[in-house]
DNA sequence: CTCCTCGTCAACCTGTTGGTTGACAACGAG
DNA sequence: CTCGTTGTCAACCAACAGGTTGACGAGGAG
């Protein structure tokens, strides 16, 4: 899972990382700070934060011993922006339904093979 | 991983699920369509599309022995709202700056302990 | 009826994830 | 200097994800 697109959807796929990134939009936090309405251990949540980190969503400053937490909240565009252009496509092929069902019909043998392109990542 | 953002994002993590759903908003297709790109078998891809129709990213007919997919752009809301929501509110965030570094400073023994809410799922 | 194609199910294997506990580095406070 | 606090690292474990192969059901074509 090298792309960081695949990073991001997957760092957000797990409620408390999701719930960290909630409260990070509030203020920065330390990790004690949000570990403690989990029910888990320091390590477990400093490890999810290595995933949001990975992920580009989230930095971590020092200050003394505490490792402030900060949201990088520029990486949401790069969801964004792949959700929207296949949204788009997608409403954009609503809309010319019959086209479609045509090419489904024509698929008997040479099954189109080219219909690649954008491809993600 | 019960709830359904947790599985939209979860499928949208792999880049060959991300390339099918992509490959979906031209026109729906079968598995055997879609499988013949990738260096899996047909088997792999059957699980890719049951993870997708998990998360109510796609559905499936039936026309005779083929199982023509269907991808449901509606789910694509759900990330979104989730998305813009946070994003939002680290903007606004972003623009009382001077009342976050206040409160990193009187976070001394007391610690908030109480910024939750919206909390995601 | 028999065969071939399309797709799913089941069993299995390997690598990754999310959690644990224990040790330890960094650093301010006494 | 020594102690308590904050956080990370390492080893370990159970569960899950993504892939494989083999068998099989459903249905059109001969």
């Amino acid at each position: 899972m090298t792309d960081q697109l695949s990073r991001v959807f997957a760092a957000l796929a797990d409620p408390t990382r999701r719930d960290i990134v909630a409260r990070l939009t509030v203020a920065d936090a330390t990790v004690g700070a949000l570990a403690e309405p989990y029910d888990v251990s320091v390590q477990a949540v400093s490890k999810h934060l290595k995933v949001l980190e990975d992920a580009g969503l989230v930095s971590r400053s020092r200050d003394a011993q505490r490792r402030p937490v900060h949201l990088e909240a520029e990486v949401f565009d790069l969801m964004t922006k792949w959700i929207e252009r296949y949204r788009r496509q997608a409403e954009e092929r609503f809309s010319r339904l019959d086209a479609v069902l045509a090419e489904m019909d024509s698929d008997t043998d040479h099954r189109s093979g080219s219909t690649r392109e954008g491809t993600a990542s």
